[in-house]
DNA sequence: CTATACACGTGACCC
DNA sequence: TGGGTCACGTGTATA
């Protein structure tokens, strides 16, 4: 009896690491088994009672798993602990719920203060975050989620001219889409160029851009 | 050993709704360990092994009270299993994750809109929860949060002329800082106005902006 | 009757 | 050399 315990005597954690090798050392509690149904029929302890005694140790080992892979998603895991790793799991969830309520106070907030100063806005279209997860709460207790929309910048034409020794002239016509006048003033604000002056202007869906750099960086 | 026993075999979950009446029942194990103390001082079994037993009562409570916390926080209990909840936890986790990842790219784009509406807003003063949340990551290894460094628009003149029945064309000098030209683009982006063209010039560091727009929104 | 899930006592391990 | 933690086998109650 003994000896065949002591197989197992590993730390959980260790256990948790070598999981294959102990898939393969299984094989002795099939030996296990065997011995326990082929010695003693009288007794109440043989028939049944080595099938529970593998179904339990599938059940612990399907708890460790479990409490393995909550360890793994939760940061700042103080102790190793299995009731510590449930603790900081506690611990973790409870600061996620707070941050999650300040947070929706504060997009709450937000929204009604672009409402107030744009009545036009729409938020169906652009900031659906609180409204499709009100809906979906209703249909179910489950969780929500959202995608943003991003359509990328079309340019149709880019041409670049050298005026003089310190000026250079940008010229730039693309498809006129959602953002895309954002995105270009972000472009060139990332570029950190000296502008001179710029002009834009917008004809029948299409931005015409132009720009007039200072070669000296800063 | 047996009558001692039965009054431990309750289901788990009922053991924690009676948490109280089971630290009265202790009282028996005092007497559990009485006896195995006074019993028999030749077995190997008496003089540690009912510390260890009691210790190991105390730990498996632990873990259970550990247990039954964590399902309290943890919306969409699936089953009263221990896998279950644990299961249960690392998936609503996992969500939470994904939600705030969500929930902060829509802040940063609110905190912008308002920010190009309402170019004096302070963030500090009204909407701290970012920055509070930062400031507990730099005390400690704790859960992130970010804070996005936001220039206000310095609007040193506007003037609003009608020219026309149709049209409208709007004067603007402010300051340059970083962004500034992106968020004036987002603000005039976000109004949905039909521009006809638009003039950015950068002197000395000040912006002047000249924008036509047509008066008949889509 | 057979699974499934639990609490229990016990020996072994490490700090 | 204990206090703390673990895995194991077992009896038992619920579905």
């Amino acid at each position: 009896m003994d000896n065949i315990g002591e197989e197992y005597k590993h730390y959980w954690e260790t256990n948790m690491f070598l999981q294959t090798q102990e898939l393969d050392s299984w094989g002795l509690d099939e030996a296990l088994s065997v011995y326990y149904d082929s010695s003693s029929p009288d007794g109440p302890t043989s028939p049944a009672t080595s099938k529970n005694i593998v179904s339990e140790r599938n059940r612990r080992k399907k708890l460790n798993e479990r409490l393995f892979a909550l360890r793994s998603v939760v940061p700042k895991i103080s102790k190793m602990d299995k009731a510590s790793i449930i603790k900081d799991a506690i611990e973790y969830i409870q600061h996620l719920h707070e941050e999650e309520k300040n947070i929706k106070a504060e997009i709450m907030e937000l929204e009604s203060e672009v409402l107030m100063m744009n009545p036009n806005y729409d938020f169906e279209q652009e900031l659906p975050v609180l409204l499709k997860s009100k809906k979906k709460k209703t249909e179910q207790q489950l969780y929500d989620s959202f995608t943003p929309i991003n359509f990328p910048i079309e340019i149709l034409e880019l041409r670049v001219t050298y005026m003089g020794e310190k000026t250079i002239v940008v010229n730039l016509k693309c498809n006129k889409r959602t953002n895309t006048m954002v995105k270009l003033c972000e472009v060139f604000e990332s570029l950190k160029l000296k502008v001179i002056t710029a002009n834009i202007t917008s004809f029948s869906g299409t931005l015409f851009k132009t720009i007039f750099i200072e070669v000296s960086f800063l």
